[in-house]
DNA sequence: ATTCAATGTCATCTG
DNA sequence: CTCAGATGACATTGA
């Protein structure tokens, strides 16, 4: 279920972005409506919008489970993030002819099926017409009148008709799989290159594929490059407020995924999108991230808190921040709706195969500390990782149990998962990382055992090895209590449990320092994730300084000009004045070298310039106050 | 082999 | 003084 969901979610993910920046809005619930039509296009051949880089099918195979090792259960929010990061990357065409162009695979044997001269087709005219017109449009501001039933009419037919061989499938999926090995490099190497040579690729599956044969190779690079000259030009067709807004992107601070922690603290509630708004994808007017719906989304709840995240990621962006807040809310939006809709209808024996693979997820999920939200979600997994009770604790608050259920859930863990509520959900995830130690310091000291027994117990459970140092070193003592209870234990309970095992001065410093150095690992755990969020709140101060310096330097620009016009009047004021006063010999005085000065009083009086005073300071006592007369 | 991020640990300070 | 928490600095680990 996963995989398909996941699947599904990339590939509308990435063909919703794709149209959304050409401007064509697409309505994914025709899609939600039947929730495997996708599949049944993808039969005759892979529809683009499903053909797209399958990341989380690379993600659950041995081999590409590298591509998010750590948390799966964020595998959306990472995706989308990288996703995300793509699109921001389109801000330079380069990489955008690999998505494209994959699109166009497909529809150029649409085209080529009706048997007609590609150039002089007057459909193929039509819907570059249409491509030009929706760039119109979307300058405008205008253009999210298309459907995707429109677009599909492009798409679809090859698809149905089947045009596309078994090979050119294949080489298609091999492209796309291809895509997903190569997107980390080409983070690091010359993205253009990759591009290039995929545009390359899938140029030549055009040529070389089963094209019909009307569809020379000669006809269809002119076609491609026409189509492509189209996306050349993404820069113009993109809105103006995208390119103003690269040098925001590139912002050094990286806390779309690094930070996110310091963010998930500031999770508050306010910012979650609700699952209301999912009509509105992509409006230009829906973009700021300063939602004030609450997070009672019924679908997707592990994402639409991660949403939450992006809400506040961008919580604290400015105008400088909004492609950023149109792409994270239309990338996060489409997962919200096509997170959970319909898993019932998910084939019940495709569910339990796939709990095998979840489960083998879940359980290669390891993850040292608490990577504090990340990790608290790893807890059921029982190989995590080594030095550190803290990840048996980042369950925190009341989240181990819950996740205990659900990795013993079997087939249902999947929509059990998902039926946590948003306000579970964030209970779990936002939290204060002191762990269970504030909640054993609540309890009364007569439950204070019961409350972190229970916990430890079913953490143990989860996790009978992997046991950190500390742990290994309390349970040699072998004292009735782990190192979890000890560190959490209040602490005249400490003192007491040290008086009365009759331990040896070594034993007793020992479990000081387990106590200790469990503490402190808290304690270091939430100093950085409030340094993260010292930082984030920092960089949206910056950016609210740069606003407003941008508005003060528009606001004195805007001062000199009129200050500009009213020195220029006052000049010809002064010119018209002149012309008309006379000295006492009646002779006109020169306006280079006398000026008016408004007094106080409302006189108006004639003065030399100041800069012409050496020359005329002599005879000016004489010459001023000739005439303070207006005329 | 090197780099880097995440995390754990220690020392120290503060309330 | 002890304790808990905060934080800088360093070590370790894994990608």
């Amino acid at each position: 279920m996963h995989h398909m969901k996941k699947y599904f979610t990339e590939g509308l993910i990435q063909f919703t972005i794709l149209l959304s920046l050409i401007g064509v809005r697409v309505d994914v619930d025709t899609y939600l409506s039947g929730y495997f039509s996708p599949l049944i296009e993808t039969d005759g051949g892979p529809s683009s919008a499903f053909i797209q880089t399958p990341f989380h099918h690379y993600r659950d195979t041995a081999a590409g489970h590298h591509v998010h090792p750590k948390c799966p259960e964020l595998d959306y929010f990472f995706t989308s993030r990288r996703l995300l990061n793509e699109v921001r990357a389109l801000g330079s065409p380069a990489r955008f002819p690999t998505r494209v162009s994959a699109w166009l695979v497909h529809l150029v044997p649409d085209e080529g099926s009706d048997g007609d001269e590609l150039p002089e087709d007057p459909d193929n005219q039509e819907v570059n017409t249409e491509n030009h017109q929706e760039e119109n449009d979307h300058r405008a501001g205008e253009g999210f009148g298309l459907s995707l039933s429109q677009d599909c009419t492009v798409s679809r037919p090859c698809c149905a008709s089947g045009e596309l061989s078994k090979e050119e499938t294949l080489m298609n999926q091999e492209n796309e799989e291809e895509d997903v090995k190569d997107e980390k490099k080409q983070e690091q190497t010359n993205p253009s290159s990759l591009t290039q040579s995929s545009a390359l690729e899938h140029e030549d599956l055009v040529v070389s594929g089963s094209l019909p044969p009307p569809l020379s190779g000669l006809e269809l690079p002119p076609r491609l490059q026409d189509f492509l000259s189209d996306f050349d030009d993404f820069d113009s067709i993109v809105p103006q407020h995208m390119s103003d807004l690269e040098a925001d992107l590139s912002n050094p601070i990286s806390y779309d995924v690094s930070l996110q922690d310091a963010m998930v603290t500031r999770g508050d509630s306010a910012n979650c999108r609700s699952a209301s708004s999912r009509a509105q994808l992509f409006r230009l007017e829906s973009t700021n991230s300063s939602h004030s719906d609450p997070p009672h989304s019924s679908a997707g709840i592990l994402s639409s808190s991660l949403f939450c995240l992006s809400g506040n990621s961008s919580r604290n962006e400015t105008s400088s921040s909004q492609l950023g807040g149109y792409l994270d809310e239309a990338v996060f939006e489409h997962i919200n709706m096509l997170d959970l809709c319909n898993l019932g209808q998910i084939n019940p024996q495709m569910l339990d195969d796939m709990q095998g693979d979840m489960d083998t997820q879940w359980m290669e999920d390891s993850d040292s500390g608490l990577s504090l939200e990340s990790s608290s979600r790893s807890v059921a997994s029982p190989s995590s990782s080594s030095d550190s009770f803290g990840e048996d604790e980042s369950g925190a608050t009341g989240c181990s149990s819950e996740v205990e259920s659900f990795s013993s859930k079997g087939g249902a863990c999947a929509a059990s998962y998902y039926d946590w509520s948003p306000v579970d959900l964030h209970e779990n995830i936002w939290h204060d990382h002191t762990y269970s130690a504030t909640q054993a310091h609540n309890s009364t000291s007569s439950n204070w055992f019961t409350a972190i027994k229970q916990e430890v117990m079913s953490e143990d459970e989860a996790e009978p090895e992997e046991m950190s140092r500390d742990e290994h070193r309390v349970q040699a003592l072998g004292l009735p209590f782990s190192a979890f209870q000890i560190v959490n234990m209040p602490v005249e309970n400490f003192l007491e449990l040290l008086d009365r095992q009759n331990l040896s001065g070594s034993d007793v410093t020992l479990l000081r320092d387990v106590r200790r150095r469990g503490k402190n690992k808290l304690a270091a755990q939430n100093c950085r994730k409030r340094k993260l969020d010292a930082i984030v709140g920092l960089q949206g101060e910056v950016e609210g300084l740069m606003v407003q310096r941008d508005a003060l330097l528009r606001q004195r620009d805007h001062t000199a000009k009129a200050l500009s016009a009213t020195a220029e009047r006052f000049e010809a004021l002064s010119r018209t004045m002149f012309s008309h006063i006379r000295d006492e010999y009646g002779h006109p005085l020169n306006p280079e070298h006398y000026t008016l000065h408004c007094s106080a009083n409302g006189r108006v009086m004639v003065q030399p310039r100041t800069n012409t005073t050496s020359r005329t300071m002599k005879g000016s006592k004489t010459v001023k106050r000739k005439k303070d007369k207006k005329p």
